[in-house]
DNA sequence: TTGTTTTATTAAACCTGTTTAAGTTTTTTG
DNA sequence: CAAAAAACTTAAACAGGTTTAATAAAACAA
């Protein structure tokens, strides 16, 4: 049940909130029910909402030149997934988000933030961290793709997610890592040998 | 004077605080003054503090396997620079921090920053956005880093941070965007036809 | 369970950006 | 101000990864 699921993922951040407290909180909230390949967030949209995964994966991405998808961030259990940039202003989406797989989310509006974070201001802190977090992976990933190439960074990325690499498509995976399909089966058969 | 400016910074952020609580707050830091190429944070290092420029511009970097310097992140008056993940881990640091321009920082170590939170807790509030914000330029980054060439970037940043171009040495501005100064020098020949 | 759609593989031709190495210009320092 | 160091330019050979197009395998729906 998303609210149970809110409440451990909310202690681990803030050990001290108590079952109420996250009562109250998860009223801000929105539970989406969502089939695979269901589109939350639509390009060109207003960005409307930050999207927290409760079961399943979702998947941002937006259509390149050449017509090709290009998925930016992956999003699975007890992880954030927007357009944060969108979000913050509350402006056109760059991106799409879909359900990679079956999936239950909670949707928090730019309103309901605000607000709870009005009343809660402890969830303040909770923020904080996860941005700071999230922060610092962006700025690790950015030094990955500078520093490895396509072919270590689909050995870096398989050895530290093995499970993630099972999970997803592997176009997908290719298109996250920043390479076509057809390199990403090259790599695997080279190594082979 | 470092202290006047982190209080307009602040203010910015956080609009009803007062000249006194910054004061307070201030107590928390230590103002750097570094020369021209000094080094505030050595590789392999342990990374102790977060760095806010008063004056001056500093860099992120490491150095590559084949010697090469690789820019990772620029910081001007008023912006962070540090390496999260390590800053947040209490690790050694995969990067360098020195200084591109002869600069003034505020210096605001792991324990500092827990102990400023705790006993002024409005500045929960000031990393939240500080974070937020930082995140969702930091996914920016990314996505045009997918989207466009390198050609692209270049004229993409220049013509978005046109003073910032002329403020750094060209081959970090190379580095920063990932590609060569050699590169760099074709890009802006065959632009002058 | 069969037909249809989606995902994965293979290989050759190609292209964007790198490497190397030399020369030129600009900036810094004594 | 002169010398040295740092930054920038040029061009040719090269490499990492893409594109295209065709085939094969797997997943899905009727």
């Amino acid at each position: 049940m998303s609210k149970e699921f809110l409440f451990k993922h909310i202690q681990k951040f803030i050990p001290f909130i108590s079952q109420s407290e996250v009562e109250q909180i998860y009223t801000y909230f929105t539970e989406l029910n969502l089939k695979k390949k269901e589109i939350v967030q639509h390009e060109e949209e207003l960005c409307r909402s930050m999207l927290f995964v409760c079961k399943g994966c979702l998947h941002s991405y937006y259509i390149k030149d050449n017509g090709s998808l290009q998925t930016l961030d992956f999003a699975i259990e007890s992880w954030w997934i927007c357009d944060y940039m969108a979000f913050e202003n509350s402006s056109l989406s760059d991106l799409t988000i879909q359900a990679v797989e079956t999936s239950i989310v909670l949707s928090l509006s730019r309103e309901s933030l605000d607000a709870l974070l009005q009343h809660h201001p402890v969830m303040e802190q909770y923020f904080r961290r996860i941005f700071q977090r999230s922060y610092a992976a962006a700025q690790k990933r950015v030094q990955f793709l500078y520093q490895y190439s396509r072919e270590e960074l689909y050995f870096h990325f398989a050895s530290h997610y093995p499970e993630f690499v099972q999970r997803v498509p592997q176009y997908l995976l290719a298109s996250y890592l920043g390479f076509t399909p057809e390199y990403l089966s090259e790599i695997k058969k080279n190594s082979l040998r």
